[in-house]
DNA sequence: AGGCGGTGTTAACAATCGTTAACCACCGGC
DNA sequence: GCCGGTGGTTAACGATTGTTAACACCGCCT
């Protein structure tokens, strides 16, 4: 009934055809951004990439390792972005870079966004840990910059103030609509709340 | 088992005893911001404020309408906060108003502000309508108010602008640590938190 | 040809949860 | 001194859900 394209066995397709297992992993982070953790079921999570029920336990162990495999990932692609982006010199550069990096992230991957901000207590505990040390490191790397522009910064401080930043930057999700030119629109929000970043971060330290 | 103080019967207590059934709001929002609408059982909850199960019935028609009660009532404390000071003159001023009350609320209640953006999708249809009309008009108090400071401001920038600047405000739950010297650890982390928001705003139109 | 790993399917299970039913204790007012 | 309302209890029900079992098909490799 699902009338697969068995996607081209000669070459790759024109794009990378998607495996089943990212299939699930896309829409996984859709359906959780839109209705939470608990409520979507894996029968509705295979419905979404047309099998149905129980055919998730061949790609992953159990609902909640395809939780861990979602938010890890996204942890791990901020860390890494992050650090790519504080190494070069200028502080002040830095910050910026990270803002871009961070914004661009958040407009481009609203729901994952959504689903790390929201889901996390529904990890197993060894997973929530992982994702928390990952985090608390990304936020480090915010406070260390900060640091190195404002040295009179003290560290909680610098850190109310990341997470105040981060705060601005996810709040992308809740846009107005997100039809209406797209992609005008969306480069638009980006300069926003790039703009209103520099500031506020300039403007922090007493 | 309860040993419960029955209140004195004559007198108001010296702050006005907790009734049973705002204890269980309380504890609701509690329990809810720490472990999401779904991650709470009723028993949980009658648990928490030590009765046991299907008493909650004897207060609520559901656990829906408990989530109902303090979605709406946050939103309309918002709003009627937000009204209230956005009316004298100065348009400046009125900003400056809506900053500190928001940050203020998001302070002193941060888990109802983790619940409303959190579980809102948990509502039934009617109530859901309810709370994200009465959100949609706080929204617009601070639209208008920035457009009278700044006119060349369009709406949808202007919406843009004032969820990033709820999203930085509402960062107030993420706070490194919930103890050492609570209350200046508080204050200093609103001062910190409306300087930014301030600084958000004014450079947001370009 | 034959077997095997990968990927589905449906049916069944056990647990959990929201909700209701039936019953009971206390307490203030006629 | 009964009596009803208020707020509590435990037991049971029905629905949903995550997970497992048992089975089937298909393409590839030897």
């Amino acid at each position: 009934m699902a009338a697969a394209h068995p996607s081209p066995p000669g070459g790759a397709a024109r794009t990378e055809a998607p495996s089943r297992r990212d299939q699930i992993l896309t829409e996984a982070a859709r359906l959780f951004a839109r209705h939470g953790f608990h409520g979507v079921s894996i029968a509705d999570l295979g419905a979404a990439v047309g099998v149905s029920g129980p055919a998730l336990y061949r790609h992953f162990p159990g609902k909640e390792a395809l939780l861990a495999e979602l938010l890890i990932d996204i942890s791990e692609r901020l860390l890494d972005g992050g650090r790519e982006r504080v190494g070069h010199g200028d502080p002040r550069a830095a910050l910026a870079a990270l803002v871009d990096f961070h914004v661009a992230f958040a407009t481009r991957e609203p729901e994952l966004i959504v689903v790390q901000e929201r889901d996390l207590a529904n990890l197993p505990d060894e997973a929530r840990r992982t994702v928390r040390r990952l985090q608390r490191t990304y936020v480090e790397l915010w406070v260390d910059t900060l640091r190195r522009v404002h040295p009179g910064v003290a560290p909680a401080e610098a850190r109310t103030v990341a997470h105040g930043v981060f705060g601005l930057l996810n709040s992308t999700p809740y846009a107005p609509r997100a039809d209406q030119a797209a992609a005008r629109g969306a480069d638009a929000r980006v300069a926003v709340l790039r703009r209103m970043a520099l500031a506020a971060l300039d403007a922090a330290p007493a």
